[in-house]
RNA sequence: CGGGGCGUGGCUCAGCUUGGUAGAGCACCUGGCUUGGGACCAGGGGGUCGCAGGUUCAAAUCCUGCCGCUCCGACCA
């Protein structure tokens, strides 16, 4: 490990620079490279491996659910955008707007999707005739833009990849039970998929979607101690039907408006991934969703058998897992510290002592334990201990979550707290606008969610003391 | 959008103060040798010095503007 000096370029440690850290490792990885237009990034190969795992998840619960993929225009007419008044106070700051077409200036400008609401709504407004439409459960697989002033790779970019579901429902009880229900399709591919444990909760009015009537969110947090909102489901009401006119004509053929949701998930969530497992070696991918879940490298490939051996090997894994075989001329430690870089869950080395003893090296890349084991017992072995490490990360971050969170009566201890460890505080709160704001104001932090699992830390308000029941998360969040 | 730092082969940087033939290490290519935590030897290729103007006989170096990266704040997925 000291070797390691200038020859080696190293990623800047966690604790030295946690922010450069994480550049150093989404670079390094190879995830992503910058682009020469502020904060559009290029996602390489790799991270863009990761991006397909995590679609490919979350893209068959949604066609388990019911949904159907669609594909709505890139651009908007200024005056569609317009339209929902909250809605394009929202995201007007941020929007990048088209003004030409070839050489000719356009009559009206047009709107570069930063969410695509309005389209939809548009859309329903047209085919919509009877109760016998309903529901309507769309997505869509896209990129969209918000013109964000500081960028930084995955975690905020001018552009970023997404899926955004929305869909309308006849009634308010339906469209709730979809905004819920594609929330815990967020928990699961959060915590079953990418070994990220979640709180779960609704957004306060501060911090809820424009033009929603309710915001609900699950909350992570990382490494650092901040939180990242991971995902979020919006129950619309009949809002944007009524400005949209989106109606229906019910089972006693009278007019109703639709109820309506969207929920969206980002490549932000890979950023999430970097900073819950990552290390100073670099990035730790859970198994499940890793490109390549297994490593193997050969020793002393210019020895007779160990070519040969090594390939046998990847033969037989193929069946069990995804597998990458290094017969390249670089230095053994080299790939080591390679793909540790890139996560990689398991390496196996294999040389010409393991070969004479029908054995190979298999170690974690969570926690760099090695084990031999019987060349006879590797397919039964690898599936197993993958496995082992999706589940033991998952507890390490539970056990950080648990271990960052805390609970405060005032604002002063929230803001002491947060200064002396970053993470969750959980504080009670009134329900009042003003006192969410003076808490970020004294103490730099925002209301991350209400829990849905609600507790009693206290008896009144961190801010005014005034008695409530009610129980925020409160956090630094990127 | 405000404040700081930075921009020179693919990467990390030196050179800039005091203008005068573009450098090093790593990476890359060829050959040899080597392989259980980032080897070694020999030979080789590669740079409009972020971009655009200006000053000058002469600009990586001085001046102006712009672009980008990055960190810290305000705003947001």
């Amino acid at each position: 490990m000291e070797k390691e000096k200038k020859l080696v370029e190293a990623i800047t440690p966690m604790d030295e620079d946690f922010a450069k850290w994480y550049t150093d490792v989404v670079l390094k990885a190879e995830l992503c490279d910058y682009s020469n237009l502020k904060g559009f990034i290029i996602y390489r190969p790799y991270g863009y491996a990761i991006w397909e795992n995590i679609q490919k998840f979350m893209d068959a619960r949604f066609k388990e659910t019911g949904h159907e993929n669609v594909c709505m225009p890139l651009l908007i007419p200024e005056s569609l955008l317009q339209k929902e008044k909250d809605h394009v106070a929202g995201f007007a700051p941020e929007v990048a707007w088209v003004t030409q077409g070839g050489s000719e200036p356009l009559t009206e400008r047009l709107c570069v999707r930063p969410t695509s609401e309005v389209l939809f709504c548009e859309h329903w407004a047209k085919i919509v005739q009877s109760y016998k439409d309903l529901p309507l459960l769309y997505n869509q697989w896209n990129s969209v833009v918000r013109w964000e002033k500081t960028t930084r790779p995955f975690l905020r970019g001018a552009e970023f990849l997404w899926q955004e579901g929305h869909t309308i429902h006849a009634t308010k009880e339906d469209a709730m039970a979809e905004t819920i229900q594609m929330l815990e399709v967020y928990v699961e591919t959060c915590e079953e998929l990418l070994a990220i444990p979640v709180i779960k909760g609704r957004k306060t009015e501060k911090e809820r979607f424009a033009g929603a009537e309710a915001t609900y969110t699950i909350e992570s947090l990382m490494h650092d101690g901040k939180a990242l909102q991971c995902g979020t489901s919006h129950y619309f009401g009949d809002g944007f039907a009524r400005v949209f006119d989106i109606q229906y004509a019910d089972k006693e053929g009278k007019l109703q408006y639709v109820h309506q949701t969207s929920w969206g998930l980002s490549t932000r969530i890979i950023g999430a991934l970097v900073m819950v497992h990552g290390d100073d070696s670099g990035l730790v991918l859970p198994p499940r969703m890793a490109p390549t879940q297994v490593v193997i490298i050969p020793i002393a490939t210019h020895k007779e058998g160990v070519v040969e051996k090594a390939t046998e090997l990847k033969n037989r894994l193929n069946k069990v897992a995804r597998v990458k075989l290094d017969v390249s001329d670089k230095m053994p430690g080299w790939k080591f510290s390679e793909y540790e870089m890139k996560g990689i869950p398991l390496r196996i080395e294999i040389g010409p002592k393991d070969i004479e003893k029908n054995q190979v090296v298999l170690v974690r890349r969570d926690n760099r334990e090695k084990t031999v084991i019987s060349m006879d017992e590797l397919e039964a072995k690898v599936p197993e201990m993958l496995e082992a490490i999706q589940k033991d990360l998952y507890d390490k971050a539970q056990k950080l979550q648990t271990a960052k969170t805390t609970s405060a009566q005032s604002m002063e201890e929230l803001r002491d707290i947060l200064d002396k460890q970053a993470g969750f505080v959980k504080g009670m709160w009134c329900g009042d606008r003003a006192c969410e704001d003076k808490v970020k104001e004294v103490a730099a932090a925002s209301s991350r969610c209400l829990p849905f699992d609600q507790e009693k830390v206290g008896e009144t308000c961190i801010c005014c003391g005034k008695p409530t029941e009610t129980l925020v998360i409160w956090g630094r969040a990127y």
